[in-house]
DNA sequence: GTGAAAGCGCTAACAC
DNA sequence: GTGTTAGCGCTTTCAC
């Protein structure tokens, strides 16, 4: 908000008038080549930059949408906000970014403010299944999709997972593997989607009719040292474990490290595996088995869903998109030992 | 851009002036408690959002800072940007994010649509050390601090790190274990600060009076697995050395993978020391010995010194801050064996 | 093929 | 203590 040059002083410059420079600038009508030709040599000449805010003012358009996600500094949640940045940014549209901090609160007064500058439509990944602010944005008519987490009853159209076939594929392959003893750990609060993979979990065990010790344990947070301090836990409960499957895999790594300081090896004593495949999986010993999470293919149909959806709004509501997800085997889980 | 109640329909359902409505939003001036409430209670009802972008044409500031890191899912910028939004959303700025993807033009087109997005400052971590494009955003007024790199002629204020003190004292480290071959991967292209910080290594080698074998391999890009070709290629090279210092925690992380594959053990075999000290470095087995970055002090000064220029345009400039860096020692370093 | 001018939703100087 | 109104820099209708 420092720039002086005007679509006037263009004008004058250039000897036409706004609507000419405006419709050079845009394209968006007829404008003889030698006028064009004048009004783009002033604009290079004055190192004119158009005031986007005053267009979008007008236009009601601000090619801007906005990110919220819990916490930037997570590998998943970076790798997503990057890919939706660079999907967007090709499409000519700027990210803003706000942090929820995994606070409700924190998401209305991002939500606030994300309002109050009018972009032109919301990606988030909330922090909650309250989905009443969530509606209220739609009945504002803004356009809004939700990415990663289930909300029943969302009227905002979402792309997420298919969570409980990544589980249920992980723990077959863990009672493949001949393990029986199989433990859980879990996010702090549950959520529809993290209840899926319990349930995919559970489904693997009952269908292959190993009794369900409660071998589940919930972690404290979404840190590497929230899970170890769950596998810590776990450990002591059930001394029988010879595999894990945790929530995510930056809690997958928290438990192979305490897994570790306990004198116990992965997968020798003890199969892990996680989910998401951020990037470090394959670079840490062991490499971690986990569940692959098609981050790209989620942050484009998050951004192309918010595009359509804005293209036109009359579209049925909501819509929905469910990416498969798929084991990927490295060297973290092996065969249990007799 | 999709809401419709304005500034004067709330003026007029309360019965006062768009004015009276301005003030008590922005509490600029005086009004008394009846209008007050009158006011407020209508905003509540109508649930109005006041478009900031129709007060920023006015005022001449937006309110949001652009922040252009290369890639938001290097662990290191990822936390940066998420502090750089934190303490931004707590003095009431948004944050526009954009990723360079280290691409000298993406960067300039990233700079462009910050530009006419009007941001009332830009906090940058360039690609180059090309300066004249930041030089220009100086000329036209908008202040902008450069994180992290360091850009010699460059006209904007900067905060940044002692790269060299890193790694003068991660090498001197290295040589109290006894370590006399010692290898350096390099960033794939050089800049300043990775200069300080070869210079760091080199001087520590040279003090200690050891023998400059030339142990430096440049790896081919930021992700893991260039650490691990690099280390690859390194060891064939010079298969004494004993030690490495890596540019930054995640070449690290890749090179302890594949020294790993190469059935040497680290710190046993090779010990291995990193540069940022990534969350995930206290977690990885074994827990890495690397050099504190300190991260929150870094988004909080680059945020601070955006301010401070907003609210006084005249400091003489550059103003630059060079916080220190220092070891942490943890259990991927340990003496050479005999 | 081009220009004049109204108006987007605010802020803030000025008036009372 | 409150209201009127002129812009901020654009887009776009209407007119020629």
């Amino acid at each position: 908000m420092v720039f002086i040059v005007t679509i006037k002083d263009i004008a004058k410059q250039a000897g036409v008038s706004v609507a000419t420079v405006s419709h050079v600038i845009n394209k968006t009508r007829f404008v003889s080549d030698v006028l064009q030709e004048r009004v783009k040599k002033t604009i290079e000449d004055l190192d004119y930059q158009p005031n986007t805010m005053a267009g979008s003012l007008r236009t009601r358009k601000t090619k801007v949408v906005g990110l919220i996600v819990p916490d930037n500094s997570n590998p998943l949640f970076a790798a997503l906000s990057m890919l939706v940045e660079q999907v967007s940014s090709s499409l000519n549209y700027n990210v803003l970014l706000c942090n929820s901090s995994y606070d409700l609160k924190i998401e209305l007064s991002c939500i606030q403010l994300i309002r109050s500058k009018r972009v032109d439509g919301l990606i988030i990944i909330p922090t909650t299944t309250n989905k009443d602010h969530i509606n209220q944005l739609i009945e504002n008519k803004l356009p809004v999709v939700v990415l990663h987490h289930i909300i029943t009853g969302c009227k905002a159209d979402s792309v997420v997972v298919n969570n409980f076939k990544g589980t249920y594929e992980a723990t077959i392959h863990l009672i493949d593997l001949d393990h029986r003893h199989i433990g859980y750990i879990d996010r702090p609060v549950s959520l529809p989607h993290s209840l899926e993979r319990l349930n995919g979990y559970r489904k693997a065990l009952e269908e292959r009719g190993i009794r369900q010790d409660d071998n589940v344990i919930r972690c404290n947070g979404f840190n590497y040292n929230d899970g170890s301090e769950a596998i810590e836990k776990l450990l002591k409960l059930k001394p029988d474990i010879t595999a894990i499957l945790a929530f995510n895999d930056t809690i997958a790594m928290g438990a192979i490290r305490t897994i570790n300081d306990h004198g116990l090896g992965v997968p020798d004593d003890i199969s892990v595996v996680g989910f998401d495949d951020v990037e470090l999986c394959s670079f840490i010993t062991p490499r971690l088995t986990t569940v692959h999470f098609p981050k790209y293919k989620m942050a484009k149909s998050a951004v192309d869903f918010l595009l359509k959806r804005m293209e036109n709004p009359e579209i049925k509501r909501p819509i929905k998109k469910v990416l498969p997800l798929n084991l990927i085997i490295r060297e973290s889980t092996s065969k249990v030992k007799k």
